[in-house]
DNA sequence: AGTTATTTTAAGGTTGGTTTCAGCTGCTGA
DNA sequence: TCAGCAGCTGAAACCAACCTTAAAATAACT
């Protein structure tokens, strides 16, 4: 899978470059837009990943000027803030996703995975199995040993995603927190325990342990 | 995971050794700037941990050359004293964290595992291994020859772990209380005795020595 | 706008780790 | 040998962390 990145933020660009190579991705990558647009004309690559502000030629117009050549590529688009205005113009111009900064590598790896199923016109079952349980990443629901199939909200998704993914290990409350909500100021809230809470109902009492003073442990359903 | 140490006072530098050493890490330590930096140029290190102040080259420089170099390793940066300029030269020139002097063993090794779980996405399993003795500090159990696998409470975590981390040494039940509890009134209290005993009930009497009228020796489990 | 679903805040109840306490053991030095 | 001190240990008391519920704020949808 070839991947063109382009971003004029080095420090940023370096790190998602070594990131996607670990993820068996090849990776081309750009600063400028106009270059990005001659080579991701000339190039077949599987996907590209387009930083909004750019010098040479801002993304937006790079990915237009694809889509208006008969480009197909899917596009992911990086933006600095969830402007709404921003989103709604990067879709217009032809980006298939967008993501703001700052962002966690599991979840670009994990739009990067749905553009290129979609792209090729798989629809995989990503499950995730741990401990009894299976999270369907596309429908966002839950199923387990004597347990109905049930649905999520986004953020009991996102949480019980992450303790799937850390199943066994402690997780502290300042943890998950910092996992649901990138950079987040400390505050004086019970949140997580509410949310831990929903699971709870959902997946039953003794699907996560709490460890008081540390932190809570998926240990999944009973076998 | 392969860590390269970069520090030229060589008390430090041996300290640090020894604990990241207990700590599950494979160390390379350099004390001079110019054979670090091709050192991490041509080995491929999961983090590095760079003095600012160095003979041959400059911390900072090293770092700023690395990452020209297109070299994605996290870093990070020891500084003598926390004056704010220094900081914001650090991470400008591309560390990824900073560590004031002096500092806790213990804050080192939350910034490690900080660092290396943002760069790999996922943490891994760190264990702390001293004499027979095994702290998993994902999962907070404690494993050794001839022992249950047994969980610990939060200030029984706390505790081993400092001692752990500085096994051989006695320990001053004064010193023990400044760590469990920042800013400690000297109260008339048999806490840390309290404590002591919960610990050698789980990991056998012999695994901690007491001195009388000095403190504690950590000496793990007999072989 | 109105309605629904979701997320956050707030408040009181519960619980289990932590600390204190009291009596005990055993070392140490006069 | 005995007093005095340091440390041990079981159990009770305490209190912060956690749970639970419900209402308020926010977001999403019609």
């Amino acid at each position: 899978m070839r991947i063109l990145l382009v971003e004029d933020n080095v420090a940023l660009a370096d790190s998602l470059t070594l990131t996607l190579k670990r993820a068996g991705y090849a990776v081309d990558w750009r600063t400028d837009g106009r270059d990005a647009l001659i080579l991701g004309e000339q190039e077949p690559y599987d996907l590209a990943i387009v930083d909004l502000g750019l010098p040479g030629m801002d993304g937006l117009e790079v990915v237009r000027r694809w889509r208006n050549a008969g480009q197909a590529t899917p596009v992911l688009m990086l933006t600095a803030r969830s402007r709404w205005t921003e989103r709604v113009a990067g879709l217009q111009a032809g980006a298939d996703d967008y993501l703001t900064k700052p962002f966690h590598n599991e979840e670009l790896l994990l739009r990067i995975q749905a553009l290129l199923r979609r792209a090729h016109g798989r629809e995989p079952s990503a499950t995730l199995n741990v401990g009894g349980l299976a999270l369907d990443e596309a429908t966002q629901q839950v199923s387990g040993a004597g347990l109905a199939s049930t649905g999520l909200s986004a953020t009991e998704f996102k949480l019980l995603r992450y303790m799937m993914l850390n199943a066994g290990q402690v997780l502290s409350k300042a943890r998950l927190a910092e996992h649901l909500y990138d950079y987040e100021d400390e505050r004086d809230s019970n949140v997580i325990e509410v949310q831990i809470n929903h699971l709870r109902s959902k997946l039953g009492r003794a699907a996560i342990e709490t460890r008081r003073g540390q932190g809570y442990v998926l240990v999944g359903l009973a076998p």
